[in-house]
DNA sequence: ATTAATCCTATCAGTTTAATAGGGATTACA
DNA sequence: TGTAATCCCTATTAAACTGATAGGATTAAT
């Protein structure tokens, strides 16, 4: 499932995406416009920036804004500051990789081999999909 | 991420397979083999069972069977059974349908739209597997 | 100075997960 | 007929996670 956190992000990434004039855009007017509650997305965007993906302004008149042009903006990236591994086993995540404990030897796991198959066909939808894509009408 | 209760259930479906004798298979020697709890295991294969994927026989000489050949289980199903919806958000379940909170209209909703992508692409792993090959060396 | 914004830390209630515990019911077989 | 082996069922628990809230510190424009 999809957590909040990464189900709002997105949802705010898109609207800044969207609002592309030169001014940042205000916590407030995101939540507003897209009913996220405020003080739970200002912590989603401050995470986002300090991924690297977001930009901010402080004090009167600041905000947020995109570091990047939306179609440079991959889904794999956001994704994975968001929601954490795309992988649905740590045993068979490319970026957040962990041994389980219960399987002497991962090649030979059932469970192992069918979701490397997952694994790559989530990847093939992400790496293919950019902010941009997200924000089209 | 799979739950526990997912991944020690594939292992047990495989398990059975493989020891696909007439007889049924004790929890306590899967327990063993695949380094599962069995208490754990033992509510595990009853919601197996309740859900008709496999069946059992109680007493002395007890155990659980596959109903069907492996060739026939879907990992569709199995997946449904054990972890739930295969979809990543509500809104975008086959099985498990069910409106979002905030948003005004789904189809103009950006992460509706790749949830959507990802919802197939996974679909179409699970349902071009089933517990043959898993089973498979 | 005042105002409007981001920034940061802490806290909290509710839910879920993984596991454990204890015993009931059923069957094979000596 | 008794006993051991096995599935069946319910309840409980500790830990972790999630979603949200609270309160203020810091920064910048006017």
């Amino acid at each position: 499932m999809l957590s909040k956190k990464t189900k709002y992000g997105l949802k705010a990434l898109t609207f800044i995406a969207k609002s592309d004039g030169e001014d940042p855009v205000r916590v407030g007017e995101i939540a507003q416009n897209e009913n996220i509650p405020q003080k739970f997305l200002e912590s989603i965007l401050l995470t986002l920036r300090k991924s690297g993906l977001l930009g901010s302004k402080k004090g009167k008149h600041g905000g947020y804004y995109l570091r990047k042009e939306p179609s440079e903006i991959l889904m794999t990236d956001v994704m994975r500051v968001l929601e954490g591994p795309i992988a649905m086993v740590p045993c068979v995540s490319l970026n957040f990789y962990e041994k389980c404990d219960d399987c002497p030897d991962e090649h030979e796991c059932s469970v192992h081999k069918l979701m490397v198959e997952v694994r790559d066909s989530t990847l093939s939808v992400f790496r293919n999909r950019t902010l941009a894509d997200l924000s089209e009408v």
